[in-house]
DNA sequence: CCTTGACTTAGAGTTCGCTCGAAGCTGTAG
DNA sequence: CTACAGCTTCGAGCGAACTCTAAGTCAAGG
């Protein structure tokens, strides 16, 4: 698969992509004999799961720790896993205070919909 | 109160309340005779709804866009209710993608919590 | 009177995560 | 042969949201 091919099935862009390889995200692709890289649909599987992290608020610079160790082999699986622990532990966080403030936003919306021809003012 | 007791009770910066002032997401300050800014008790309702916006993922932009429909006053309060409802909108499915990341994340870190003595292999 | 600490301003600098532009190469279709 | 699409590299540029610096003012305590 070459980078367009690959674009239309990550839904990332070229630019992205190759920004992505040259930081150490996506490991060096094989090139062909025009230096055009080459992908294996594998590498599909690995950008669905940085999407992942990355929808769930991890910054680049701790997806590097993971691709790092993922580099390094079956030995590290233990740090790997720690690591998306702790993620996990974050995003669980975060989730409850999106929720939370989801629902002073309901609470806001609700104040707007009862003020009747401007009987009250909502005053934020 | 001074900005340093609002840098306490809001958890704002005084770089941050200062330049939030100088983009007009919190009014202009009151300033006392040595040009100090004094703030009201009021202003911390407006920076914890501002904070709501912020966690719930809202640029600043479309903060000011709200903070501006304020200024106008209640004839504005159809249209502030619109943009909370967007972006409840938004928040909304942004939460459930959030949900599904994070139950793939779960998966996942059970793979890793199955590998018994490097048996398997988690290879992402 | 002097020091200290909290404040003031304007503007520059930082971090993150892309995003774009320039210049050039290659393979295929007409 | 030529045109064109699609790729290559490298480095610069960008938008968002702060964050910091420099130089100065002011009020209170010792």
């Amino acid at each position: 698969m070459k980078i367009g091919e690959l674009v239309k099935r990550s839904g990332l862009s070229a630019h992205t992509i190759r920004y992505y390889e040259r930081i150490g995200l996506l490991p060096y692709a094989d090139r062909d004999r025009s230096s055009h890289r080459d992908y294996d649909t594998s590498i599909l599987v690995w950008i669905a799961f940085l999407e992942r992290l990355k929808v769930t608020g991890m910054p680049i610079s701790e997806m590097l720790r993971y691709a790092a160790l993922r580099q390094l082999g079956p030995a590290t699986e233990g740090e790997r896993r720690a690591l998306l622990e702790a993620h996990r532990h974050r995003v669980r966080a975060h989730l409850a205070n999106l929720q939370s403030a989801l629902a002073a936003l309901d609470t806001k919306i609700a104040g707007y919909s009862d003020d009747i021809a401007g009987t009250t003012h909502n005053d934020t």
